[in-house]
DNA sequence: CTTTGGATCGTCT
DNA sequence: GACGATCCAAAGG
């Protein structure tokens, strides 16, 4: 497992988020490949957190690529990102589907309304309970060898060929193909029908 | 397969 | 005081 570079993350997220395809997110003993992500980027975009400056929610989007940003939402749900580009600028990659690759056996504990190994990973929500993801890991550095949760490359390539479709669960800034994932993959989050075509 | 409504509370207006 | 970068079970095709 090779390290993930630092400057390959400090750049646009809608750059980086394609690129962040086949790698791996790995938690203690709980690891999966990333197949699908979207891109935020701060002022020019409504629908990210940072949108309207910093707060105290958001204020890791705000610092250096390779961190996590881990937040809460619905009142019950955790969601985690990878932040990107320099400090300053507040842009993220949403982490929306993992393969599960490793400690299959305690993701089942940890989800137990998983009914098929795809559904352990195949949402934002669903993956931070699948690797143990809270508010306390908010801010942790993925690129550090003593972080619990960190980004590796195993070496598999991203797709030459992502599917580029529009963010899901947003009202705003709708239109844009900022959803990336591995074509075919099982384990993507939400309806096929949202993949293929721009319906609305 | 798709659609719908309820759960539940931190965050920002 | 309103609303989520969501999930799940239930119900309908």
């Amino acid at each position: 497992m090779k390290a993930v570079r630092r400057s390959a993350l400090a750049r646009p997220s809608t750059e980086v988020a394609p690129e962040l395809l086949n790698k791996m997110l790995v938690s203690g003993p709980v690891a999966g490949r990333i197949v699908e992500v979207e891109a935020y980027r701060g002022s020019e975009d409504a629908a990210s957190h940072a949108y309207r400056g910093p707060t105290a929610r958001n204020g890791v989007m705000f610092g250096p690529a390779g961190h996590l940003y881990v937040y809460f939402t619905y009142g019950m749900h955790f969601c985690a990102n990878i932040v990107t580009m320099t400090e300053g600028v507040a842009e993220a990659v949403l982490l929306r589907a993992l393969a599960p690759v490793q400690g299959i056996d305690l993701m089942r504990v940890r989800r137990p309304a998983a009914h098929r190994d795809r559904d352990l990973c195949n949402g934002p929500a669903k993956l931070c309970q699948s690797l143990a993801i809270h508010r306390d890991l908010n801010g942790v550095d993925l690129l550090a060898r003593s972080s619990t949760v960190r980004l590796l490359d195993d070496g598999t390539d991203p797709p030459t060929s992502p599917v580029a479709s529009r963010r899901i669960g947003i009202n705003v800034a709708t239109g844009l193909l900022w959803r990336f994932s591995v074509p075919d993959d099982p384990n993507v989050s939400g309806p096929r029908s949202l993949l293929t075509g721009t319906p609305r």
